[in-house]
DNA sequence: ACATAATGACAAATATATATTGCATAAAGA
DNA sequence: TCTTTATGCAATATATATTTGTCATTATGT
């Protein structure tokens, strides 16, 4: 679970100009699994994923593909 | 929960001549998850997508884009 | 300085991903 | 045939993703 944080979804988030609270909104999902997986404490499910990505124009690669650094 | 079929799973495993058994060995799961994945009857986490593109060789959206899912 | 929004952290509860076991069936080989 | 391998299906159990609620802190704005 020692995931690292994920800068690559808050840069996409910020870009659209959404809170994590927002972003959560319409994702469907809480404000503190958006956090939590922006920490990089999380290890969320492929849907909420593909969620993310279509929310904010992104695709999994962009998002999600290997962060390989350490906070 | 109803997902779509993944057969770009299925093909890119079948390319690398693996089983299902032969395949969740490696990844680290039962052969059961591999199975309802393909089958599409999964919402698998990201760290087991990512587990699958790696023993594979190929990216998240070669393997999990776009199999549209509903919630 | 004061107010409010945004975020991080924490704990307990719920939902669901995944494991485990077993059984059924089809295909391939000996 | 007989045996083995591969896959689907289903029930129960466990692990963990996600929710809900609350509080503290750090901006940001007035």
């Amino acid at each position: 679970m020692i995931t690292m944080k994920n800068i690559k979804l808050k840069m996409a988030r910020v870009e659209h100009d959404l809170s994590q609270a927002e972003l959560a909104n319409r994702v469907g999902v809480s404000r503190q699994t958006i956090g939590l997986i922006e920490l990089g404490k999380y290890n969320p499910t492929l849907n909420l994923c593909l969620a993310i990505c279509h929310t904010l124009g992104k695709t999994l690669d962009e998002l999600f593909w290997e962060e390989l650094d350490n906070e």
